[in-house]
DNA sequence: ATTATCTATAGATCTATAGATAATGC
DNA sequence: ATTATCTATAGATCTATAGATAATGC
């Protein structure tokens, strides 16, 4: 632990403890995903982070930048997971289930729902191409799933009529009392296949041999093992 | 044509044609779904209405209860739909059809995508509480069919995944290209049985039962025929 | 010297109300 | 007298910048 570098804060911890770059963001997400990014001051966004207003500005251009970074920080790690899936040695079906489960779970298991900011008006705005370019591409994933799943051509309408079957999550956990089961991921995953036209692919042997897939891909390419590095 | 009654507009023209409290409601429509509520000033609704800013509460008591009176207006036609298809005399699996496919096109072709509101975080605030009962109850008919169609029982889960499939073409609609294909809302009710576990349902005799169904409600009970009214 | 914070504030909003005004209705 | 509009504005914001300050690093 060493010492921090600059003046100290009047109120000197940090709410998540990993400095104030994270202290905003945590705070913002809890904002933004609650009262909305428009309605969320950047004052009230200080104050929750233990800082006073001006100094959001240190570590962000503006208050459109900590947005930006919250929703790269949300699609970004479904999009990785879609493109290691996609390439996967495993039929068209199993890696369907296994990207909508995982997705899901990605969803249902974040702390703060931070998925819930995808429906920000704000994200139409410039300055968020980089986000729209990651969730097409995530989008694209999903179309080509669901064509080698059914066999037909999938029109990018498919696309996101199954996507939506997993984004669907997070609205549900915005509503007040908590409605998500257990297990979420598995129901959204059937039914993708279902919608996909693969009913019989529904089965145990699928579920199975997707979380193997998943499984295998967290210690596969491109992705070093968790070793301890002193 | 009467003679209008107060002070006259600077603007004399009304937009809609249909006086100023439509004038206002249209133009709040049009700005609430493009820009989000919280962005959207009462100046920027007034001047697109054709109205001085502080006009606009001549009509409304708060800027809220001008979006109040846009969701009513969006989920009641639903509603009422819901709850005329429920104690139809027709099998739950037509039923459902007819409900998602009526549903949607309702989505669809509402000139202003006023769906969208519907994700809005504003609808958390206090005095929403009418909006809330009456999406409730849609999504508690789409349980209700769900669960007659598949014949198990449905939980609230079920019915919102059902529910949010026909949602989703909201946020289809909101995404920058067009990419709803016109037979959007038959994808969609077919998509239901599918998830619904009734894929053997998905045929052409279900869409000409369930497309029946509603033209008999069209001119059925409590709905009485538009006879022209001197 | 560098860094991260702080204080103070400019300038631009925004909602809702008060009260005047210009029509029609009776 | 009633109605629907208008003008003007109070009071409360809100974002981003300027510049001071209090640490550590060298």
């Amino acid at each position: 632990m060493t010492k921090s570098r600059g003046r100290p804060r009047k109120s000197p911890t940090s709410p998540t403890g990993r400095g104030a770059e994270q202290d905003v963001l945590h705070a913002a997400g809890e904002l933004f995903v609650r009262h909305g990014f428009a309605r969320t001051s950047t004052r009230a966004v200080a104050e929750a982070a233990g800082l006073q207003q001006a100094s959001v500005y240190h570590w962000f251009r503006s208050k459109e930048d900590v947005l930006l970074r919250l929703v790269l920080g949300t699609v970004l790690p479904s999009r990785r997971l879609a493109e290691r899936l996609l390439p996967a040695d495993a039929p068209a079906h199993v890696k369907l289930w296994a990207l909508c489960f995982a997705d899901t779970r990605l969803l249902v298991e974040d702390p703060q729902n931070l998925g819930a900011l995808y429906f920000a008006p704000e994200l139409g705005d410039e300055g968020f191409e980089e986000f729209h370019e990651n969730r097409d591409a995530l989008e694209r994933v999903y179309g080509t799933l669901l064509e080698h799943t059914s066999g037909h051509p999938a029109t990018p309408f498919d696309a996101a009529v199954v996507m939506g079957l997993v984004e669907n999550v997070i609205l549900q956990r915005q509503r007040t009392a908590p409605r998500l089961p257990g297990d979420a991921a598995d129901r959204i995953a059937d039914a993708a296949l279902r919608v996909a036209g693969a009913p019989e692919h529904v089965t145990e042997q699928t579920r199975r041999r997707a979380l193997e897939l998943l499984a295998g891909l967290e210690e596969g390419p491109d992705r070093p093992r968790d070793t301890a590095s002193a």
